[in-house]
DNA sequence: CGGTCTCTTGAGTTAAATCAAAGGCGGTGG
DNA sequence: CCACCGCCTTTGATTTAACTCAAGAGACCG
């Protein structure tokens, strides 16, 4: 489970914060922060759920390596998410990181106490795992219903509103991970990951900036081609008989 | 979300504990239950979330409308499972009886209001919601890189899985989804998921018992079928190179 | 500046979707 | 009780989107 966080406003002073959090970050300010590089391991699936982490940098891929070899990452987790929250004793997937990234750790006997006994904090919990699984939910739409080109531009937007918050209206997006990364996070292979960003290059949706960032030249006809449609209310009654499967 | 439950032992006479609920199921008891005709609908997506429910018998399908009118299960509930549960003002699903199903109904204030005051209930909700997280995340993988084949076996390996634990060890597993809701839940069209049905029984795995039960003749090479592998906990640190996206 | 890794592009293959039609089951009414 | 109708399911033929295989281009590093 990792838990993403909407919104990290600091109110107050922090000094105050630590002994009575109000927010989950909070909890971890008091942790040292952690130095991860790319490609670095945080933690294994099986690994006994030690610890709870809170990114505050960079970026990490949650995945879980299959039988035949094959990766499928379930998720990124950016600053100011927490990974690692379960009821299990072991890590259901491994996380590792994409970039240079900076994690703070927590015992989960501290992060199950904290959260335990402070209200504010277990409905914060609670808020982000309602939200991460929204997340799955949406997913699982992708996975199973949406074309290479719509599962791209679905990936491309979700990063474009996540960065947006903070950076204004710039519209050059950095994306940290690689054409694998994303290629098995949407269920595609990189060649076909690799043939979606020429088309939409070669249509001036996008523009490429380096490797790893694009200029978003047009994003409501990206929205368009993510295919959510205008998540129109009506339509939700009627029994509509569409096709592809 | 709907919530899984995976063991509803009643210990203690229920009278005792309509007031002091031990398990999630008891805050519902004292709820008269409803009953749904199959087909019949018990929230739309987008509906204010003013109630959660808990299947007390028959089973539901959980879904969303996309764009194009197509439809996607992201789950079914069962007897003692929970759905309706979130934060969010609205329903972020639809929900609809598969068959016959009974349901029994409590306002989110109560919900909210049990499981805010009573740490047992609060660490089963949490914990339900874990495993739920787990399984979408089951969902992604199957999804994102099975087969036609392995994500048939996947679903009624599953399924038997549920059943076996009550029903001993009695081979016929009961089917009550149509092959539509299996091919919406599946990402597969009614054809292909009729043709991986017809393959199976054709290889004698499965025998049909009617359109909606089968005979699971040989369950070990069902799971063998499934392509979950083995769960070889060694293999996952090596980051083998395995193809396929 | 050579080596390695990532990415792109092209050509051919394939698993599942689509299109089409027939078969079986269940309900209804004569 | 049987005939008919509608719906769900099965099976077959064809198409197609994405995968696989292959090779070349660009980036990054020692």
């Amino acid at each position: 489970m990792f838990l993403t966080s909407h919104r990290r406003d600091h109110h107050l002073a922090n000094a105050i914060l630590f002994d009575t959090p109000e927010t989950l970050s909070d909890v971890f300010l008091r942790q040292p922060s952690e130095h991860l590089a790319g490609g670095q391991s945080l933690f294994f699936e099986g690994d006994e759920a030690r610890h709870v982490f809170e990114v505050t940098e960079g970026s990490l891929r949650v995945f879980r390596i299959i039988a035949d070899g094959r990766r499928v990452i379930t998720g990124f987790a950016h600053e100011g998410d927490v990974v690692g929250v379960s009821l299990r004793s072991a890590y259901p997937y491994s996380a590792e990181a994409i970039c240079e990234t900076r994690v703070r750790r927590l015992s989960r006997r501290s992060f199950d106490a904290a959260t335990q006994e402070n209200e504010l904090l277990r409905n914060q919990v609670f808020a982000r795992l309602c939200d991460e699984m929204a997340a799955a939910q949406d997913q699982m739409v992708l996975l199973s219903s949406k074309t290479a080109e719509e599962r791209l531009c679905t990936f491309l937007l979700k990063h474009m509103k996540r960065t947006l918050s903070k950076q204004a209206l710039q519209p050059v997006l950095d994306i940290p991970m690689t054409r694998l990364d994303m290629g098995d996070y949407l269920g595609l292979t990189i060649e076909t990951v690799s043939r979606m960003i020429s088309k939409l290059i070669a249509r001036g949706v996008i523009s490429p900036v380096g490797r790893h960032a694009i200029r978003v030249n047009n994003p409501s006809l990206l929205a368009q081609m993510a295919g959510d449609g205008d998540e129109c209310e009506d339509q939700r009654r009627l029994v509509a008989g569409g096709r592809r499967h």
